[in-house]
DNA sequence: ATAATACTTATCGTAATGCGATAACTTATC
DNA sequence: GATAAGTTATCGCATTACGATAAGTATTAT
Protein backbone atom coordinates (compact mmCIF):
# COMPACT_ATOMS: atom_id res chain seq x y z
CA UNK A 1 0.00 0.00 0.00
CA UNK A 2 1.19 3.45 -0.68
CA UNK A 3 0.88 5.78 2.25
CA UNK A 4 -0.56 8.94 1.31
CA UNK A 5 0.95 10.20 4.23
CA UNK A 6 4.35 11.95 4.97
CA UNK A 7 5.23 12.04 1.05
CA UNK A 8 7.61 15.24 1.37
CA UNK A 9 6.77 16.07 -2.08
CA UNK A 10 2.98 15.88 -1.98
CA UNK A 11 1.49 19.36 -1.82
CA UNK A 12 -1.71 18.64 -0.19
CA UNK A 13 -3.43 21.79 -0.98
CA UNK A 14 -3.89 20.93 -4.45
CA UNK A 15 -5.80 17.29 -3.63
CA UNK A 16 -8.07 18.85 -1.12
CA UNK A 17 -8.77 21.72 -4.20
CA UNK A 18 -9.65 18.60 -6.51
CA UNK A 19 -11.61 16.86 -3.68
CA UNK A 20 -13.73 20.34 -3.46
CA UNK A 21 -14.20 19.91 -7.06
CA UNK A 22 -15.08 16.19 -7.00
CA UNK A 23 -18.05 16.33 -4.79
CA UNK A 24 -20.09 18.42 -7.83
CA UNK A 25 -22.67 15.50 -9.58
CA UNK A 26 -25.77 15.69 -11.22
CA UNK A 27 -27.68 15.11 -7.75
CA UNK A 28 -25.48 17.91 -6.39
CA UNK A 29 -25.14 20.62 -8.84
CA UNK A 30 -25.05 23.79 -6.48
CA UNK A 31 -23.85 23.40 -2.74
CA UNK A 32 -23.53 25.77 0.11
CA UNK A 33 -20.05 26.14 1.90
CA UNK A 34 -20.97 23.41 4.87
CA UNK A 35 -22.35 20.93 2.28
CA UNK A 36 -19.08 21.20 0.31
CA UNK A 37 -17.23 21.19 3.90
CA UNK A 38 -18.87 17.77 4.39
CA UNK A 39 -18.83 15.91 1.30
CA UNK A 40 -15.34 16.74 1.08
CA UNK A 41 -14.06 15.75 4.31
CA UNK A 42 -12.65 19.16 4.91
CA UNK A 43 -13.30 21.73 8.04
CA UNK A 44 -15.16 25.40 7.52
CA UNK A 45 -12.23 26.90 6.74
CA UNK A 46 -10.52 24.97 4.52
CA UNK A 47 -13.61 24.72 2.67
CA UNK A 48 -13.48 28.91 2.29
CA UNK A 49 -10.36 28.96 1.86
CA UNK A 50 -10.37 26.30 -1.34
CA UNK A 51 -13.77 27.89 -2.53
CA UNK A 52 -12.37 31.01 -2.44
CA UNK A 53 -9.43 30.12 -4.66
CA UNK A 54 -11.36 28.34 -7.10
CA UNK A 55 -14.04 30.64 -7.64
CA UNK A 56 -10.52 33.63 -8.27
CA UNK A 57 -9.31 30.52 -10.47
CA UNK A 58 -12.71 30.72 -12.31
CA UNK A 59 -13.86 26.72 -12.27
CA UNK A 60 -16.37 27.97 -9.22
CA UNK A 61 -19.11 30.47 -9.12
CA UNK A 62 -21.16 31.65 -6.22
CA UNK A 63 -24.54 32.42 -6.45
CA UNK A 64 -25.36 36.01 -4.59
CA UNK A 65 -28.39 35.56 -3.56
CA UNK A 66 -28.60 30.92 -2.72
CA UNK A 67 -24.40 31.08 -1.49
CA UNK A 68 -24.47 28.22 -3.74
CA UNK A 69 -21.62 27.25 -5.31
CA UNK A 70 -21.54 25.79 -8.77
CA UNK A 71 -18.73 24.61 -11.49
CA UNK A 72 -18.10 26.45 -14.51
CA UNK A 73 -18.04 26.04 -18.21
CA UNK A 74 -14.32 26.64 -17.87
CA UNK A 75 -13.62 23.25 -16.13
CA UNK A 76 -14.37 21.87 -19.29
CA UNK A 77 -10.75 23.07 -20.33
CA UNK A 78 -9.06 20.29 -19.02
CA UNK A 79 -10.97 17.95 -21.03
CA UNK A 80 -10.18 20.56 -24.16
CA UNK A 81 -6.58 20.18 -23.51
CA UNK A 82 -6.96 16.20 -22.90
CA UNK A 83 -8.59 15.64 -26.38
CA UNK A 84 -6.10 18.11 -27.89
CA UNK A 85 -2.90 16.37 -26.87
CA UNK A 86 -4.12 12.71 -26.58
CA UNK A 87 -2.20 11.36 -29.65
CA UNK A 88 -4.84 8.18 -29.74
CA UNK A 89 -8.04 10.48 -29.56
CA UNK A 90 -6.18 12.85 -32.74
CA UNK A 91 -4.98 9.69 -34.72
CA UNK A 92 -8.49 7.38 -34.08
CA UNK A 93 -10.77 10.19 -35.20
CA UNK A 94 -10.97 10.04 -38.97
CA UNK A 95 -11.07 6.11 -38.82
CA UNK A 96 -14.00 6.47 -35.82
CA UNK A 97 -15.97 9.43 -37.49
CA UNK A 98 -15.74 7.05 -40.65
CA UNK A 99 -16.94 3.93 -39.06
CA UNK A 100 -19.84 5.81 -37.20
CA UNK A 101 -21.20 7.10 -40.98
CA UNK A 102 -20.65 3.89 -42.96
CA UNK A 103 -22.22 2.44 -39.83
CA UNK A 104 -25.11 4.73 -38.56
CA UNK A 105 -24.18 3.06 -35.17
CA UNK A 106 -22.53 4.60 -32.38
CA UNK A 107 -19.06 4.23 -32.25
CA UNK A 108 -16.71 4.94 -28.64
CA UNK A 109 -12.95 5.23 -27.75
CA UNK A 110 -12.52 4.00 -24.68
CA UNK A 111 -9.26 3.16 -22.48
CA UNK A 112 -9.10 1.52 -19.21
CA UNK A 113 -8.00 2.46 -16.08
CA UNK A 114 -7.86 0.43 -13.07
CA UNK A 115 -10.57 -1.35 -13.16
CA UNK A 116 -13.20 0.83 -15.20
CA UNK A 117 -12.85 2.35 -18.88
CA UNK A 118 -13.00 5.69 -19.60
CA UNK A 119 -15.21 6.70 -22.80
CA UNK A 120 -12.54 9.16 -24.79
CA UNK A 121 -14.92 9.91 -27.69
CA UNK A 122 -18.05 9.14 -28.97
CA UNK A 123 -19.54 9.32 -31.99
CA UNK A 124 -23.51 9.09 -31.66
CA UNK A 125 -25.63 7.18 -34.28
CA UNK A 126 -28.44 9.01 -36.01
CA UNK A 127 -30.51 6.88 -34.95
CA UNK A 128 -29.71 7.41 -31.56
CA UNK A 129 -29.57 5.01 -28.28
CA UNK A 130 -29.06 7.28 -26.24
CA UNK A 131 -27.96 5.80 -23.04
CA UNK A 132 -26.64 8.53 -21.10
CA UNK A 133 -22.90 7.57 -21.85
CA UNK A 134 -20.48 10.65 -22.38
CA UNK A 135 -17.27 11.60 -22.87
CA UNK A 136 -15.80 11.09 -19.38
CA UNK A 137 -18.05 8.19 -18.38
CA UNK A 138 -16.88 5.70 -16.81
CA UNK A 139 -18.06 1.92 -16.83
CA UNK A 140 -16.60 -1.25 -15.18
CA UNK A 141 -14.47 -3.31 -17.31
CA UNK A 142 -15.54 -6.71 -16.61
CA UNK A 143 -18.74 -6.60 -18.50
CA UNK A 144 -18.64 -3.89 -21.06
CA UNK A 145 -17.26 -4.93 -24.27
CA UNK A 146 -14.91 -1.97 -24.70
CA UNK A 147 -13.64 -3.62 -21.18
CA UNK A 148 -13.58 -7.02 -21.98
CA UNK A 149 -11.58 -6.13 -25.35
CA UNK A 150 -8.99 -3.92 -22.99
CA UNK A 151 -8.87 -6.72 -20.32
CA UNK A 152 -8.01 -9.91 -22.84
CA UNK A 153 -4.70 -7.85 -23.72
CA UNK A 154 -3.20 -8.13 -20.45
CA UNK A 155 -1.66 -10.73 -18.82
CA UNK A 156 -3.94 -13.58 -17.18
CA UNK A 157 -2.04 -12.49 -13.35
CA UNK A 158 -3.05 -9.09 -14.11
CA UNK A 159 -6.64 -9.62 -15.37
CA UNK A 160 -7.33 -11.54 -11.95
CA UNK A 161 -5.87 -8.29 -10.14
CA UNK A 162 -8.19 -5.95 -11.54
CA UNK A 163 -10.94 -8.12 -11.37
CA UNK A 164 -10.04 -9.15 -7.53
CA UNK A 165 -10.04 -5.17 -7.07
CA UNK A 166 -13.30 -4.95 -9.06
CA UNK A 167 -16.84 -4.96 -7.47
CA UNK A 168 -18.24 -7.64 -9.11
CA UNK A 169 -21.75 -6.96 -9.36
CA UNK A 170 -25.12 -7.16 -12.05
CA UNK A 171 -26.38 -4.23 -13.49
CA UNK A 172 -29.11 -6.01 -15.79
CA UNK A 173 -30.71 -9.63 -15.07
CA UNK A 174 -28.15 -10.41 -17.78
CA UNK A 175 -25.06 -9.27 -16.42
CA UNK A 176 -22.35 -12.01 -16.71
CA UNK A 177 -20.48 -11.31 -13.10
CA UNK A 178 -18.88 -14.59 -12.21
CA UNK A 179 -15.52 -14.77 -12.40
CA UNK A 180 -15.51 -18.13 -14.89
CA UNK A 181 -18.39 -16.38 -16.92
CA UNK A 182 -15.98 -13.30 -17.14
CA UNK A 183 -12.99 -15.83 -18.16
CA UNK A 184 -15.26 -17.80 -20.56
CA UNK A 185 -15.56 -14.20 -22.55
CA UNK A 186 -12.26 -12.93 -22.50
CA UNK A 187 -10.56 -16.09 -23.87
CA UNK A 188 -13.32 -15.61 -26.37
CA UNK A 189 -12.18 -11.68 -27.43
CA UNK A 190 -8.15 -13.83 -27.66
CA UNK A 191 -9.53 -16.33 -29.67
CA UNK A 192 -11.89 -14.12 -32.12
CA UNK A 193 -10.10 -10.57 -32.12
CA UNK A 194 -13.26 -8.88 -30.81
CA UNK A 195 -15.59 -8.49 -27.74
CA UNK A 196 -19.56 -9.04 -27.62
CA UNK A 197 -22.18 -8.52 -25.00
CA UNK A 198 -25.80 -8.28 -24.85
CA UNK A 199 -27.49 -6.18 -22.23
CA UNK A 200 -24.59 -6.00 -19.42
CA UNK A 201 -25.55 -2.53 -17.87
CA UNK A 202 -28.11 -1.19 -20.06
CA UNK A 203 -31.31 -3.08 -20.93
CA UNK A 204 -31.60 -3.24 -24.70
CA UNK A 205 -28.01 -2.31 -25.61
CA UNK A 206 -25.59 -4.46 -27.43
CA UNK A 207 -22.21 -4.16 -27.99
CA UNK A 208 -18.99 -5.47 -29.63
CA UNK A 209 -15.49 -4.11 -29.25
CA UNK A 210 -12.31 -4.66 -30.53
CA UNK A 211 -8.53 -3.22 -29.24
CA UNK A 212 -6.07 -0.74 -30.87
CA UNK A 213 -2.78 -3.13 -29.71
CA UNK A 214 1.04 -0.77 -29.68
CA UNK A 215 3.72 -1.98 -31.92
CA UNK A 216 5.09 -3.94 -28.94
CA UNK A 217 1.94 -6.00 -28.91
CA UNK A 218 0.23 -4.35 -25.30
CA UNK A 219 -3.37 -2.53 -25.53
CA UNK A 220 -3.91 1.27 -26.27
CA UNK A 221 -7.48 1.69 -26.43
CA UNK A 222 -10.99 -0.21 -27.41
CA UNK A 223 -13.12 0.50 -30.16
CA UNK A 224 -16.72 -0.15 -29.16
CA UNK A 225 -20.00 0.21 -31.67
CA UNK A 226 -22.97 -0.33 -29.65
CA UNK A 227 -26.92 -0.67 -31.28
CA UNK A 228 -30.16 -0.99 -29.66
CA UNK A 229 -30.89 -4.82 -29.78
CA UNK A 230 -34.34 -3.91 -31.16
CA UNK A 231 -33.07 -3.43 -34.32
CA UNK A 232 -30.50 -6.42 -34.61
CA UNK A 233 -29.83 -9.97 -33.29
CA UNK A 234 -26.78 -10.77 -31.63
CA UNK A 235 -25.18 -12.70 -34.30
CA UNK A 236 -26.38 -10.37 -37.29
CA UNK A 237 -24.73 -7.36 -35.47
CA UNK A 238 -21.24 -9.64 -35.47
CA UNK A 239 -22.04 -10.69 -39.26
CA UNK A 240 -22.67 -6.93 -40.17
CA UNK A 241 -20.35 -5.20 -38.02
CA UNK A 242 -17.53 -7.03 -36.79
CA UNK A 243 -15.10 -7.42 -39.87
CA UNK A 244 -15.20 -3.17 -40.46
CA UNK A 245 -14.83 -3.36 -36.58
CA UNK A 246 -11.82 -5.28 -36.87
CA UNK A 247 -10.20 -3.78 -40.23
CA UNK A 248 -10.45 -0.27 -38.62
CA UNK A 249 -9.36 -1.34 -35.19
CA UNK A 250 -6.16 -3.24 -37.21
CA UNK A 251 -5.21 -0.01 -39.07
CA UNK A 252 -5.43 2.27 -35.99
CA UNK A 253 -2.80 -0.17 -34.65
CA UNK A 254 -0.60 0.70 -37.51
CA UNK A 255 -1.09 4.35 -37.81
CA UNK A 256 -0.93 5.24 -34.14
CA UNK A 257 2.26 5.85 -32.15
CA UNK A 258 3.66 5.06 -29.21
CA UNK B 1 -7.98 45.98 -10.75
CA UNK B 2 -8.09 43.17 -8.22
CA UNK B 3 -4.69 42.92 -6.89
CA UNK B 4 -3.79 38.34 -6.73
CA UNK B 5 -1.35 39.03 -4.21
CA UNK B 6 -1.90 39.54 -0.68
CA UNK B 7 -5.43 37.97 -0.63
CA UNK B 8 -5.26 35.86 2.98
CA UNK B 9 -7.75 33.44 1.27
CA UNK B 10 -6.01 32.96 -1.70
CA UNK B 11 -4.53 29.53 -1.82
CA UNK B 12 -1.77 29.68 -4.23
CA UNK B 13 -0.47 26.08 -4.61
CA UNK B 14 -3.69 25.45 -6.18
CA UNK B 15 -3.06 27.91 -8.95
CA UNK B 16 0.53 26.32 -9.38
CA UNK B 17 -1.09 22.94 -10.18
CA UNK B 18 -3.53 24.50 -12.63
CA UNK B 19 -0.54 25.98 -14.22
CA UNK B 20 1.00 23.46 -14.92
CA UNK B 21 -2.04 21.35 -16.13
CA UNK B 22 -2.71 24.14 -18.42
CA UNK B 23 0.49 24.36 -20.53
CA UNK B 24 -0.89 21.08 -21.79
CA UNK B 25 -1.88 21.07 -25.67
CA UNK B 26 -1.62 19.70 -29.12
CA UNK B 27 1.47 21.49 -29.45
CA UNK B 28 3.12 19.96 -26.35
CA UNK B 29 1.65 16.23 -25.39
CA UNK B 30 4.23 15.33 -23.92
CA UNK B 31 6.59 17.80 -21.73
CA UNK B 32 9.48 17.40 -19.74
CA UNK B 33 10.10 19.25 -16.31
CA UNK B 34 12.60 22.02 -17.56
CA UNK B 35 10.03 22.29 -20.28
CA UNK B 36 7.11 22.61 -17.83
CA UNK B 37 9.09 25.36 -15.24
CA UNK B 38 9.49 27.17 -17.82
CA UNK B 39 6.11 27.41 -19.64
CA UNK B 40 4.49 27.36 -15.75
CA UNK B 41 6.56 29.73 -14.83
CA UNK B 42 7.60 28.01 -11.89
CA UNK B 43 11.47 27.16 -10.52
CA UNK B 44 12.49 23.28 -10.63
CA UNK B 45 11.68 22.89 -7.12
CA UNK B 46 7.95 23.89 -7.18
CA UNK B 47 7.61 22.07 -10.94
CA UNK B 48 8.85 18.49 -9.29
CA UNK B 49 6.69 19.21 -6.49
CA UNK B 50 3.56 19.60 -8.63
CA UNK B 51 3.84 17.00 -10.62
CA UNK B 52 4.27 14.64 -8.23
CA UNK B 53 1.69 15.68 -6.68
CA UNK B 54 -0.50 15.75 -10.02
CA UNK B 55 0.80 12.28 -10.57
CA UNK B 56 -0.45 11.02 -7.49
CA UNK B 57 -3.41 12.73 -8.02
CA UNK B 58 -3.99 10.80 -11.32
CA UNK B 59 -4.22 13.52 -13.62
CA UNK B 60 -0.33 13.22 -14.68
CA UNK B 61 1.22 10.37 -16.01
CA UNK B 62 5.38 10.40 -16.78
CA UNK B 63 6.45 8.14 -19.31
CA UNK B 64 9.47 6.44 -17.17
CA UNK B 65 11.71 6.34 -20.51
CA UNK B 66 11.80 9.77 -21.45
CA UNK B 67 10.98 11.21 -18.04
CA UNK B 68 8.22 13.61 -20.27
CA UNK B 69 4.64 13.92 -18.47
CA UNK B 70 1.45 14.09 -20.17
CA UNK B 71 -2.25 14.72 -19.14
CA UNK B 72 -4.11 11.12 -18.22
CA UNK B 73 -7.50 10.48 -19.21
CA UNK B 74 -8.42 11.42 -16.12
CA UNK B 75 -8.32 15.16 -16.37
CA UNK B 76 -11.82 14.30 -18.22
CA UNK B 77 -13.89 13.88 -14.68
CA UNK B 78 -13.80 17.52 -14.54
CA UNK B 79 -15.52 18.22 -17.43
CA UNK B 80 -17.81 15.12 -17.17
CA UNK B 81 -18.92 16.56 -13.54
CA UNK B 82 -19.69 20.00 -15.30
CA UNK B 83 -21.64 18.26 -18.48
CA UNK B 84 -23.65 16.03 -15.74
CA UNK B 85 -24.39 18.36 -12.97
CA UNK B 86 -25.10 21.64 -15.65
CA UNK B 87 -28.72 22.49 -15.70
CA UNK B 88 -28.71 24.13 -19.27
CA UNK B 89 -26.48 21.52 -20.72
CA UNK B 90 -29.01 18.58 -19.16
CA UNK B 91 -32.28 20.30 -20.00
CA UNK B 92 -31.33 21.60 -23.51
CA UNK B 93 -30.44 18.38 -25.08
CA UNK B 94 -33.17 16.62 -25.75
CA UNK B 95 -34.50 20.06 -27.76
CA UNK B 96 -30.70 19.83 -29.53
CA UNK B 97 -30.81 16.59 -30.21
CA UNK B 98 -34.01 16.71 -31.89
CA UNK B 99 -33.02 19.97 -33.96
CA UNK B 100 -29.93 18.00 -35.07
CA UNK B 101 -31.85 14.78 -36.45
CA UNK B 102 -34.79 16.87 -38.17
CA UNK B 103 -31.89 19.72 -39.82
CA UNK B 104 -29.07 17.35 -40.36
CA UNK B 105 -26.87 19.86 -39.64
CA UNK B 106 -24.53 21.18 -36.79
CA UNK B 107 -25.74 22.37 -33.36
CA UNK B 108 -23.88 23.43 -30.81
CA UNK B 109 -24.73 24.90 -27.11
CA UNK B 110 -22.29 28.09 -25.99
CA UNK B 111 -22.18 30.11 -23.50
CA UNK B 112 -20.42 34.02 -22.58
CA UNK B 113 -17.28 33.50 -20.78
CA UNK B 114 -16.07 37.35 -21.16
CA UNK B 115 -15.17 38.01 -24.79
CA UNK B 116 -14.96 34.28 -25.52
CA UNK B 117 -17.89 31.52 -25.72
CA UNK B 118 -17.19 28.21 -24.83
CA UNK B 119 -18.71 25.10 -26.79
CA UNK B 120 -20.74 23.23 -23.86
CA UNK B 121 -22.19 20.79 -26.31
CA UNK B 122 -21.76 19.71 -29.92
CA UNK B 123 -24.35 17.43 -32.36
CA UNK B 124 -22.49 17.15 -35.45
CA UNK B 125 -23.93 17.14 -38.61
CA UNK B 126 -24.11 13.80 -40.56
CA UNK B 127 -22.70 15.45 -43.68
CA UNK B 128 -20.01 16.80 -41.52
CA UNK B 129 -18.29 19.68 -41.60
CA UNK B 130 -15.59 19.40 -39.82
CA UNK B 131 -13.98 22.40 -38.38
CA UNK B 132 -11.78 21.52 -34.87
CA UNK B 133 -14.46 22.86 -32.50
CA UNK B 134 -15.14 20.20 -29.80
CA UNK B 135 -17.13 20.86 -26.57
CA UNK B 136 -14.72 22.94 -24.62
CA UNK B 137 -13.94 25.26 -27.75
CA UNK B 138 -13.34 29.01 -27.45
CA UNK B 139 -14.06 31.41 -30.42
CA UNK B 140 -14.30 35.10 -29.75
CA UNK B 141 -17.37 36.21 -29.28
CA UNK B 142 -16.99 39.22 -31.37
CA UNK B 143 -17.63 37.15 -34.67
CA UNK B 144 -19.16 34.09 -33.98
CA UNK B 145 -22.97 33.47 -34.66
CA UNK B 146 -23.64 32.51 -30.95
CA UNK B 147 -21.11 35.14 -29.29
CA UNK B 148 -23.35 37.80 -31.28
CA UNK B 149 -26.24 36.00 -29.89
CA UNK B 150 -25.04 36.02 -26.67
CA UNK B 151 -23.60 39.85 -26.73
CA UNK B 152 -26.66 41.36 -28.15
CA UNK B 153 -28.91 40.62 -25.41
CA UNK B 154 -26.37 42.48 -23.05
CA UNK B 155 -26.97 46.44 -22.35
CA UNK B 156 -25.22 48.46 -24.75
CA UNK B 157 -22.31 49.45 -22.05
CA UNK B 158 -20.91 45.82 -21.00
CA UNK B 159 -20.97 45.00 -25.17
CA UNK B 160 -18.64 48.49 -24.97
CA UNK B 161 -17.00 46.46 -22.15
CA UNK B 162 -15.88 43.14 -23.69
CA UNK B 163 -15.13 44.69 -26.87
CA UNK B 164 -12.87 47.04 -25.38
CA UNK B 165 -11.24 43.92 -23.78
CA UNK B 166 -11.50 41.55 -26.93
CA UNK B 167 -8.79 41.52 -29.58
CA UNK B 168 -10.38 42.58 -32.46
CA UNK B 169 -8.74 41.00 -35.79
CA UNK B 170 -9.67 39.24 -38.85
CA UNK B 171 -10.16 35.41 -38.84
CA UNK B 172 -10.90 35.34 -42.84
CA UNK B 173 -10.81 37.78 -45.10
CA UNK B 174 -14.23 38.43 -44.64
CA UNK B 175 -14.19 38.88 -41.19
CA UNK B 176 -16.11 41.85 -39.57
CA UNK B 177 -14.11 43.44 -37.24
CA UNK B 178 -14.52 47.11 -36.84
CA UNK B 179 -16.57 48.58 -34.13
CA UNK B 180 -19.27 49.55 -36.45
CA UNK B 181 -19.59 46.25 -38.37
CA UNK B 182 -20.25 44.32 -35.24
CA UNK B 183 -22.84 47.16 -34.23
CA UNK B 184 -24.66 46.91 -37.26
CA UNK B 185 -24.74 42.69 -36.44
CA UNK B 186 -25.80 43.42 -32.90
CA UNK B 187 -28.64 45.68 -33.88
CA UNK B 188 -29.52 42.69 -36.72
CA UNK B 189 -30.01 40.33 -33.83
CA UNK B 190 -31.99 42.25 -31.36
CA UNK B 191 -34.24 43.07 -34.43
CA UNK B 192 -34.49 39.56 -35.70
CA UNK B 193 -34.17 37.62 -33.43
CA UNK B 194 -31.21 35.25 -34.35
CA UNK B 195 -27.10 35.87 -35.33
CA UNK B 196 -25.99 35.09 -39.10
CA UNK B 197 -22.25 35.24 -39.46
CA UNK B 198 -20.39 33.65 -42.71
CA UNK B 199 -16.86 32.45 -42.99
CA UNK B 200 -16.26 35.32 -40.30
CA UNK B 201 -13.35 32.39 -38.60
CA UNK B 202 -13.80 29.17 -40.88
CA UNK B 203 -13.75 29.40 -44.23
CA UNK B 204 -16.86 27.85 -45.80
CA UNK B 205 -18.34 27.89 -42.49
CA UNK B 206 -22.09 29.90 -42.00
CA UNK B 207 -23.61 30.10 -38.81
CA UNK B 208 -27.03 31.01 -37.41
CA UNK B 209 -27.95 31.17 -34.05
CA UNK B 210 -30.16 32.31 -31.10
CA UNK B 211 -29.83 33.12 -27.23
CA UNK B 212 -31.89 31.31 -24.90
CA UNK B 213 -33.18 33.96 -22.27
CA UNK B 214 -33.49 33.53 -18.64
CA UNK B 215 -36.99 34.13 -16.89
CA UNK B 216 -36.21 37.58 -16.39
CA UNK B 217 -34.45 38.91 -19.92
CA UNK B 218 -30.98 37.73 -18.95
CA UNK B 219 -28.99 35.39 -21.57
CA UNK B 220 -28.15 32.45 -20.59
CA UNK B 221 -26.84 30.21 -23.31
CA UNK B 222 -27.13 30.42 -27.74
CA UNK B 223 -27.74 27.68 -29.93
CA UNK B 224 -25.96 27.48 -33.09
CA UNK B 225 -26.79 25.70 -36.14
CA UNK B 226 -23.63 25.47 -39.01
CA UNK B 227 -23.59 24.30 -42.07
CA UNK B 228 -21.25 24.75 -45.63
CA UNK B 229 -21.49 27.49 -47.83
CA UNK B 230 -20.84 25.23 -50.97
CA UNK B 231 -24.16 23.51 -48.93
CA UNK B 232 -26.35 26.39 -48.54
CA UNK B 233 -26.60 29.98 -49.38
CA UNK B 234 -26.98 32.51 -46.66
CA UNK B 235 -30.71 33.22 -47.79
CA UNK B 236 -31.55 29.92 -47.99
CA UNK B 237 -30.41 28.80 -44.68
CA UNK B 238 -32.19 31.40 -43.16
CA UNK B 239 -35.63 30.41 -44.21
CA UNK B 240 -34.91 26.44 -44.15
CA UNK B 241 -33.21 26.95 -40.47
CA UNK B 242 -34.63 30.01 -38.73
CA UNK B 243 -37.69 29.06 -37.57
CA UNK B 244 -36.92 25.68 -36.69
CA UNK B 245 -33.97 27.44 -34.29
CA UNK B 246 -36.01 30.50 -33.01
CA UNK B 247 -38.55 27.95 -32.23
CA UNK B 248 -36.51 25.66 -30.35
CA UNK B 249 -34.41 28.74 -27.99
CA UNK B 250 -38.08 29.79 -27.13
CA UNK B 251 -39.03 26.70 -26.04
CA UNK B 252 -35.67 26.20 -24.37
CA UNK B 253 -36.26 29.82 -22.77
CA UNK B 254 -39.54 28.65 -21.25
CA UNK B 255 -38.29 25.09 -19.89
CA UNK B 256 -34.32 25.69 -18.72
CA UNK B 257 -35.06 27.27 -15.05
CA UNK B 258 -32.60 29.96 -13.01
C1' DA C 1 -42.53 39.93 15.60
C1' DT C 2 -38.60 38.27 18.06
C1' DA C 3 -35.52 35.12 19.68
C1' DA C 4 -32.83 31.48 18.71
C1' DT C 5 -30.23 28.93 15.54
C1' DA C 6 -27.51 27.76 11.66
C1' DC C 7 -24.62 29.23 8.32
C1' DT C 8 -21.57 32.37 5.95
C1' DT C 9 -17.81 35.88 5.94
C1' DA C 10 -13.88 38.09 8.17
C1' DT C 11 -9.78 38.16 11.22
C1' DC C 12 -5.48 36.59 13.28
C1' DG C 13 -1.64 34.28 15.95
C1' DT C 14 0.82 30.10 15.30
C1' DA C 15 3.05 25.97 13.58
C1' DA C 16 3.44 22.96 10.19
C1' DT C 17 3.70 22.82 5.38
C1' DG C 18 5.48 23.74 1.39
C1' DC C 19 9.64 26.51 -0.26
C1' DG C 20 13.83 26.74 -2.84
C1' DA C 21 18.80 26.03 -2.47
C1' DT C 22 21.87 22.34 -2.92
C1' DA C 23 23.56 17.81 -3.53
C1' DA C 24 23.38 13.20 -5.69
C1' DC C 25 22.51 10.87 -9.58
C1' DT C 26 21.19 9.91 -14.49
C1' DT C 27 20.95 10.67 -19.30
C1' DA C 28 22.33 13.11 -23.44
C1' DT C 29 26.19 15.53 -26.21
C1' DC C 30 30.39 16.18 -28.31
C1' DG D 1 34.99 9.35 -21.89
C1' DA D 2 34.52 13.81 -20.20
C1' DT D 3 31.29 17.60 -19.78
C1' DA D 4 27.10 19.49 -19.65
C1' DA D 5 22.14 19.46 -19.07
C1' DG D 6 18.43 17.55 -16.74
C1' DT D 7 16.18 14.72 -13.24
C1' DT D 8 15.58 12.92 -8.51
C1' DA D 9 16.43 13.27 -3.60
C1' DT D 10 17.32 15.82 0.76
C1' DC D 11 16.81 19.35 4.30
C1' DG D 12 16.76 23.60 7.29
C1' DC D 13 13.99 27.73 7.43
C1' DA D 14 10.44 31.19 6.66
C1' DT D 15 6.14 31.77 4.94
C1' DT D 16 2.09 30.17 3.84
C1' DA D 17 -1.71 28.17 4.74
C1' DC D 18 -4.06 26.47 8.95
C1' DG D 19 -7.97 26.30 11.95
C1' DA D 20 -10.00 28.47 15.97
C1' DT D 21 -12.83 32.21 16.86
C1' DA D 22 -15.46 36.30 16.25
C1' DA D 23 -18.57 39.12 13.59
C1' DG D 24 -22.19 39.33 10.47
C1' DT D 25 -26.35 37.48 7.96
C1' DA D 26 -29.98 34.52 6.69
C1' DT D 27 -33.36 30.96 8.28
C1' DT D 28 -36.41 28.84 11.35
C1' DA D 29 -39.25 28.37 15.40
C1' DT D 30 -42.21 30.12 18.68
Amino acid sequence: MSDEKDDPLMVRAVEKAFRILATFDAANPRQTLTQLADKAGLDRSATQRFTHTLSRLGYLRKDGRTKAYELTPKTLNLAYQYTRSSPVVLRAHPYLSHLNRTTEETISLTVLDDTEIIYLSRYLSPNVLDTDVIVGSRLPAYCSAGGLALLSMLEDAKIEEVLDRSHLRAYTAKTIYDREGIWTRIRFVREHGFAMVEEQIYPGDISIAAPILLADGNVMAAVSLGASRFRYQADAMVQRFVPALVAATRSMSQAIPT
